[in-house]
DNA sequence: ACCAATACATAGCACGCCTACGCGTTCGAT
DNA sequence: ATCGAACGCGTAGGCGTGCTATGTATTGGT
């Protein structure tokens, strides 16, 4: 997957790895490695700053906490991030189905 | 759809729409529009410089016509841009396809 | 002792499309 | 006869967004 992929959709796919619950930054990173069967491999720069953003506009409610001597920043979807997210889906969908249109249209 | 939906799948739309066969730049822009059911509005600044470029690196070639006193610049796939399109069909498939893994997780 | 993994964060950049123009022609409506 | 919309190509500049590179610190394995 070539590193620009991702634009235009970051949002979405944190939102998504946060709806079955709370997970810290880093956990975020290879969870979404996980669930993309590895082809997504987000960078801390590019995570960290967007999770700050996504917190700062109401989405995200984050809160520290320490494990095993380690701090992390733990995220939790709010309801507006719920509802976000649903959004996000569906723009998602309208956007693969455009583009999928005019890539490969139906054997006319 | 907003704006800049198309980011990173631009040179796709515009070599699969020419796959049926050659087209004048305000053509492709209907033509990306009318597969997409209106949901992908190119602009001129946005499509003309892309022409260019790919007929620069070779995937297109283009040809001035003259059609009733309008002058048009006619553009056909090559080789290369064929082979290019079937790569940027995979790599299309494969892209929605992890996106989509995180986005819509199969009913666990 | 050392290195990998865990964990967060910032600064600066570069890509790539968009906005906003500009130019000229043809055709339909009034 | 005039005007606007559609046709048709093009450039210049801006800007958002993620990437690259870098920094800090702790834990755990070898």
């Amino acid at each position: 997957m070539r590193g620009d992929a991702v634009r235009g959709h970051l949002d979405a796919l944190l939102l998504a790895v946060l709806e079955a619950g709370p997970l810290h930054g880093y956990a975020i990173i290879t969870a979404v490695q996980e669930r993309s069967g590895g082809a997504l491999e987000l960078r801390t720069g590019t995570v960290y700053p967007a999770l700050n953003r996504l917190e700062r506009v109401g989405l995200l409610s984050g809160s520290w906490q320490s494990a095993g001597g380690r701090r992390r920043r733990c995220y939790a979807l709010t309801d507006a991030g719920r509802r976000t997210l649903a959004g996000e889906r569906t723009a998602w969908r309208e956007f693969t189905s455009a583009i999928g249109a005019v890539l490969e249209p139906g054997p006319a």
